[in-house]
RNA sequence: GGAGGGAUGGCCGAGUGGCUUAAGGCGGUUGUCUUGAAAACAACUGUGGGGGCAACCUCACCGGGGGUUCGAAUCCCUCUCCCUCCGCCA
């Protein structure tokens, strides 16, 4: 959510960054949001008004003792509750109204992010490592997983339809070693602090994180007890401290937790079907930091390297873009894409985001700090970051490290995780 | 699933319609005293909104929401969460 006295102060400002968006028809909730807080202002003083009014003569009638005089006074009261009520009431409405507008409008770009019309201008900042050579065609990994007993797609439709897969044998475990190498890698030598988290989360802090309500009908949810999937850790990590009011000292706080994230990807209907690319359940590593608002320009650098950190360690190839404002996501302000390459499908995969919400998350959830001992809460800032997605990281494990003779090599630092399992091999 | 008991400020805890400006204690900050510290004493010590250049004024908030009333922490309805016991269960 974005600050009302920044739209009050800059309204032109908030204007030019959902047009950068290319969100333009955005541009009249700037001025509808202006219109009902004059509006909400006004009434407000009102009711308040009348309010004070209210408690006064309260006041006046408990120190009576003439039982005449106190009925009197009583009688002229009379009315003064209705009144009130009532114009509480279409505060009350002006108040939705606001809020709904304010909810639909996306965290203003970072200024250093570029302004571009599509994905197409996401800028490439770099690419680290070269890609591999191969004397032979390498395969996609919807051939190389089921050939090698590691990825079974047609007993996943079977479970539960299409884009569910299941992984079997080694297939289970090299993920299971994955999940286990990104925590350590994150707990040991990066400075963040392991969580476990629910799966299945209430509506507000969905709303905290900014699923909701713009992105509703990508996510599953229970009926029967009102709870919703998680669609990325992001979203309980937000929750964890929703409401506080963190001490002096206590930030910055960094978390990485896994889970799996549920998503009905509506959206991406018909994209990516095949292989275990885009699917409705997949696991992730994730990074998240609640820090000052100073600090979060540098937490965001950080946290980049520490992603970049988990694709090197892995020896995939990889390169760094930032998002420009067309593709940036609804709560972030400034944002770094990893991808690796997949040299078997032949693409650059998105295995991370790395995000700045600055204090657009906290807003909504309401996540403050004090920098001294009574001093004013201001909002925290919070980053996010995949470190990484697993499906994908799985692919380019398999696709970058295939032989000529069909195997998978086990890359060095998950043989640990594989009981010192070297290469994968189709069962005997 | 069944039966009961709870939710009050940073924490503990009083408060059954107006004398509450939420008692009292703990914690915290500052001051006095002290070479320093402790102790003692004193003052201050929640969040958000609106108005004002400001000192300041005002409204709301006692788990959430709704209601009764001139007036609600207190009475009524409803929801959520926590605790105890029983049953079931990985």
């Amino acid at each position: 959510m974005l600050d009302l006295n920044l739209i009050r102060a800059d309204a032109d400002a908030v204007k030019a960054a959902v047009r950068n968006r290319q969100m333009a028809e955005l541009d009249p909730v700037v001025d509808e949001v202006l219109a009902l807080d004059a509006r909400r202002r006004e009434l407000l003083k009102e009711v308040e008004t009348l309010k004070a009014d209210r408690n006064a003569a309260s006041k006046a009638i408990s120190r009576l003792k003439d039982a005449a005089e106190r009925e009197a006074r009583i009688a002229e009261q009379k009315g003064l509750g209705d009144l009130i009520a009532g114009l509480d009431d279409r505060l009350r409405g002006i108040d939705e109204a606001l809020q709904a507008q304010l909810n639909t409008l996306p965290n203003l770009p970072d200024p250093r992010t570029p302004i571009g019309q599509s994905e197409d201008d996401n800028v490439l900042l770099r690419a680290v490592g070269t890609p591999r050579q191969f004397d032979f065609d390498p395969q996609p990994h919807w051939d190389l997983g089921p050939r090698l007993g590691l990825i079974d797609f047609e007993r996943g439709a079977k479970l539960t339809g299409s884009r569910f897969y299941v992984l079997t044998g080694a297939g289970a475990r090299l993920q299971r070693a994955l999940i286990a190498w990104m925590l350590d890698l994150h707990t040991r030598g990066q400075g963040y602090t392991e969580v476990y988290t629910p799966f299945l989360v209430r509506e507000n802090i969905l709303y905290g994180a900014g699923q909701l309500p713009k992105f509703r009908e990508n996510l599953y949810h229970d009926a029967e007890e009102d709870l919703w999937l998680v669609p990325t850790a992001e979203v309980p990590i937000t929750g964890l401290h929703k409401d506080e009011i963190l001490e002096p000292g206590a930030l910055p706080k960094r978390y990485t937790g896994y889970t799996p994230c549920f998503r009905r990807e509506k959206m991406a209907a018909g994209r990516d079907v095949r292989g275990i690319k885009r699917g409705h359940q997949f696991d992730k590593v994730e990074m998240y930091v609640f820090c000052r608002p100073e600090q979060s320009d540098d937490a965001l650098e950080r946290m980049r390297e520490h992603a970049e950190a988990t694709c090197a360690g892995l020896g995939l190839p990889y390169r760094v873009k930032q998002l420009c404002t067309a593709d940036l996501g609804f709560s972030a302000r400034m944002t770094y894409d990893l991808e690796v390459w997949a040299p078997g499908c032949g693409e650059w995969l998105e295995v991370s985001s790395v995000s700045n919400c600055g204090d657009f998350q906290a807003r909504r959830a309401n996540i403050r700090f004090r920098r001294e001992t009574g001093a004013r809460p201001e909002f925290v800032h919070t980053l996010n970051g995949s470190g990484l997605g697993l499906p994908r990281i799985l692919i380019a494990v398999l696709e970058n490290y295939q032989q000529a003779d069909g195997t998978v090599v086990v890359p060095e630092v998950l043989r640990p995780w594989m009981g010192g399992l070297d290469r994968l091999e189709p069962e005997a």
